[in-house]
DNA sequence: AGGCCCAACTTGTTCAGACAAGTTCATCGG
DNA sequence: CCGATGAACTTGTCTGAACAAGTTGGGCCT
């Protein structure tokens, strides 16, 4: 948080957040920003299109920037680690591991996490509660050369994504996301307490370094009623984007 | 597209996507793609930046950037136009009006389009199919200053996005979609062509203008085994956010 | 009252330069 | 052989300036 633009970047965030600036209302011109924190404009442009890119302001050439939404989306950190969300929700995360086994990398393993086929890579499947409900069942395959540092890691640790940050210094800097619906199998049944075919919210997820290097590929499952998913987006910035599934292929 | 800084994303995007620069290989360093392009760094910049929060590279200070994936994401047109995505794929796309009428807004509908309470706005049920398959349900409300042009528009419009900007000159730049999984009920069923309590992914969305004013929200239901979606995420750029749902709450 | 036009304002684009901070790699010394 | 050092390279941050392009609102004319 040492960069001047990050810093201005943050307060109009939290100003934003206790409503100084309410929802549709306008934001000071850049000039009078830059003036008011002492800055260049190019600083202030920056700050800005922090803020757009998350999708809490609007931008027109020519009109004074409006503020769309209130609500700050999480760091990326909450995102990838279960634990970290809860945390910030001020709320418990458990994890249990249900299985752990190395089997040879398959093709769809090689590519996902870049290695050369057979490669051996650790599959893990663990159940995750939240505030004591059972609510996710993660399936994750992790690449051969952070799978021994994960089976060093308790069975019960709630927060993988931090031993692995506290361990080894990993941290994730990239994810891929695929989000669909899935009807719940005997296993996901059981292990969720759920009623057999009630639907789940099912996410594929490749998470990289930030050199671009895949740690790990994830099969979620999300109890439907407790957990859902958000995305902001706008032209010029669109994370977002829709799929045919397989059987439309 | 008159920036120079778009035409240069553009054609790094078309570089990457033709594999002159494979993934996980590095892209050339900055001063070498300006003096290539006869720029200055800062045009260079903001063209790398674009590319970054879509997340197709990935950068650390210091070290040269990487090229993280392939394929481009889809602009924000087709994410919100179901026909304009079907056609970018090569497909028909088909629309046919359920049902068409005025009430009052809700305290939901009032707040989601910031309009007052018991405004008269335009409820739609859509069902949409694409490549001869039923395929969504769409359960879109209109703002009341928009609903008078939907509802000039023909039932079996394939486009109602196309429709609306090219008579009114009403251009969507930003939405917030909310994914859950829901079962299947009664009319869903009936109407998608699938069994009652098979999964379905949901989404909720708020779409609005530039100037940051709300059009529609619309409750989506996706077959879940014709349609997913896809995020690209990283530190830096968090358009996708993890949330509990009411029954957590 | 209604419509038109222009001036003031605001954001978008681009440049050139300077320094800070992190990475990489080859060289040197143990 | 291995580790440490340092120079070269690369990205990150910031400034100050200039012009382009779009929006807004007030004043003027009909």
């Amino acid at each position: 948080m040492a960069a001047r633009h990050e810093e201005i970047a943050e307060e109009l965030r939290r100003a934003i957040d206790r409503e100084d600036y309410t929802v549709g209302s306008l934001l000071p011109a850049e000039t009078e920003l830059a003036a008011h924190y002492g800055v260049s404009r190019g600083t202030v442009r920056q700050a800005i299109a922090a803020l757009t890119t998350e999708g809490l302001i609007g931008s027109r050439q020519g009109a004074r920037r409006v503020v769309l939404a209130g609500r700050r989306s999480q760091s990326f950190t909450e995102l990838c680690s279960f634990a970290q969300w809860a945390h910030a929700m001020g709320r418990e995360a458990t994890g249990h591991v249900v299985s752990s086994a190395y089997h040879p990398a398959t093709p769809e393993d090689s590519e996902r996490l870049q290695l050369p086929l057979g490669t051996r890579v650790l599959h893990i499947l663990r159940v995750r509660g939240l505030g004591g409900r059972r609510v996710l069942l993660e399936r994750t395959v992790y690449a051969d050369w952070i799978a021994p540092a994960v089976e060093r890691i308790e069975p019960e640790c709630p927060s993988v994504t931090q031993r692995l940050y506290e361990d080894e210094g990993l941290v994730f800097a990239y994810g891929e996301y695929l989000i669909d619906a899935v009807a719940a199998g005997a296993q996901d049944a059981e292990l969720l307490g759920v009623r057999r075919t009630s639907p789940l919210l099912r996410v594929r997820r490749v998470t990289t370094t930030r050199a671009g290097r895949p740690v790990e590929w994830s099969e979620d499952r999300y109890r439907s009623d407790a957990v859902s998913f958000s995305v902001h987006n706008s032209t010029g910035n669109n994370a977002l984007a829709r799929k045919t599934g397989p059987a439309m292929s």
